[in-house]
DNA sequence: TGATAATAATTATCACGCTAAATAAACTGA
DNA sequence: TCAGTTTATTTAGCGTGATAATTATTATCA
């Protein structure tokens, strides 16, 4: 009898991200850009001037995360922040010349890695393994195992 | 005409993956430990006694992190680390008792949080997802495009 | 209106992942 | 043998993820 660990999801989805992760932020690396930044800049390429917790909600993490990100982007002067002038404690980031220009550049350097990582699939297999990754993120959202008890007195 | 590279394999592997550690991380957290700790300790649970460089290898993760998790480990007692007698460069990382004692317990709650983020998926399907994930894995692993080039003079 | 609650972002802090550089031990070969 | 290389680990430093606490603005309603 021997355990193995190594076949539980967590195990592979982690092995197989990180090593994702690290093919894109190689191949990011010589524009000084991050994957994690390219996550960024790519929902503004999606719809520019959006809001901080806005891009947050759509990348599924925390506000903080992302204030430090574009913070680095502004920096390298990838991104511009406003406050917007309907409700000022809301800040809009939007893509400068210099972000905008990178577009096409930083979206085939993804395709490529994301072409090695699905090398021998085929284009349903593809579009499967998409639609199971989609359940998963769906099924930990809907959970409610975690849910705050009905024990308070108000 | 919309872009959306929120269909394309990082961003949706990357959400799935914050998805299923934070689901961990909180599961974890009554015992003081964390997803990769856990993924640490799961592979003292296949084979005690093993090398830091070895833990790194299986887990795929550089050695210095597997450095700094057992660390943290040790000095919440969960392991001990002691050099190799056959080679003293070596580091070879040992379970305690309150180790061996919590892997019951770690793994059920591991396993409930898997079976949560499969919820709906018929076994088949879990089984097809996990060969694509080692597929992806195995596909980044034998990438040579980043290999040194043969300019080297000697 | 004016006090209270809710919301948006930031700051601070911890863990983790990486790379680069340093240390220490073990090999290798003239 | 012993100088030079390789191997195993550690240290240092950066970026990213999380949570908790703080600040600033907006919304609510008595």
């Amino acid at each position: 009898m021997h355990k193995d660990y190594s076949k539980y999801l967590g195990f592979l989805m982690g092995v197989a991200f990180r090593g994702l992760k690290k093919k894109a932020d190689r191949a990011l690396a010589p524009f000084d850009l991050t994957a994690p930044q390219w996550g960024v800049l790519a929902r503004l390429y999606e719809e520019d001037g959006l809001a901080v917790g806005e891009i947050a909600g759509r990348i599924q993490t925390e506000v903080p995360t992302i204030t430090r990100i574009v913070d680095l982007l502004e920096g390298k002067g990838f991104v511009t922040k406003r406050p917007s002038m309907n409700d000022r404690r809301s800040v809009e980031v939007f893509l400068t010349e210099k972000g905008t220009a990178m577009e096409t550049v930083l979206r085939d350097e993804i395709a490529k890695v994301t072409e090695m990582a699905l090398k021998g699939f085929e284009s349903h297999e593809v579009d499967r393994l998409k639609e199971d990754l989609m359940r998963i993120t769906k099924n930990l959202m809907e959970d409610k195992s975690e849910e705050k008890t009905a024990l308070s007195l108000d």
